[in-house]
DNA sequence: CATTTTAGTTCAGTGTACTGAAATATCAGG
DNA sequence: CCTGATATTTCAGTACACTGAACTAAAATG
């Protein structure tokens, strides 16, 4: 198999998970990606996530209803300015979904030896990277996940 | 990081890649998985396509309009039976927006020596097997793209 | 305090992709 | 041939998320 299938396998693969678990939870993939951004940035305010995911207020209230609805997000009230809403992702709440995939994933990496374990971290972080590039590239804009 | 951190990095940035695919492209999610399926199963009619997606033969109408309209997918009739349409994946139509990512993955992968590499390779077939299988326990269905 | 600004939600309107059914074209069987 | 079955497209209706604007509430300003 050469690396170009390899890539596509694994990308359709990812990407089919991800659908999965947004159909499974009820939540789109803007709403994930909403939900990433949370995980990796920490608890915002509702106005800061519709500039980060460039969609307007009223839209966001949406975005933040369905993923509180699932279980993966949490609304609070700024006790220092009560206009407005922090939200923040629930910590574990992938928890039910993810525990066979977290499970199965450590199995995997324990196959491998120290060194091999490296040379995978070290390329699943390259190739983040570059995936982050194209997507600029691609957008035009600063954001890529 | 973690390898929790890890996977997901990893499946926020394939999946914002696949994303902005996409929107460049002017085709949804949907569409590319059935380009996906073709690339794999090779060309097959819309009513076979209809099925593997699970769409009504209306919806695969306009998946395969819009896979075409982007340059990814050809209709052709069928000559044995002038009803049918076999639709196909356009060879490399990807090119110049996979270009760039080809290139940039195939020196990430030159960084490392052979033993590495069969480390990583063994790697991403093993996590591809994972995310189906925990992709057909979601959905309850056969199908994990 | 009254006024203006800011934060978020609500709501009507819009765009888009899907379903289900009707229409069109072709094949297969008597 | 004529009839019934099959493959795809077309089309009206539906569902859903987004926009833009009105609305509510709270903070900042003077």
């Amino acid at each position: 198999m050469s690396g170009r299938e390899f890539g596509r396998e694994l990308s359709t693969a990812v990407v089919a998970f991800h659908e999965a678990v947004g159909a499974h939870l009820g939540v789109t993939a803007v709403d994930q990606r909403a939900l990433a951004l949370l995980a990796a940035k920490g608890p915002m305010t509702a106005g800061a996530l519709a500039r980060e995911i460039a969609l307007t207020p009223g839209a966001v209230t949406g975005v933040v209803d369905r993923l509180e609805r699932a279980g993966l997000a949490r609304r609070e009230p700024d006790p220092a300015d009560r206009r407005r809403v922090v939200v923040s992702a629930v910590e574990d709440a992938f928890g039910e979904v993810f525990a066979g995939l977290a499970a199965s994933m450590a199995e995997v990496v324990d196959r491998y030896d120290e060194a091999e374990q490296r040379a995978i971290a070290d390329f699943v972080t390259r190739t983040v990277e570059v995936l982050r590039r194209e997507t600029r590239r691609l957008t035009g804009t600063g954001d890529a996940g």
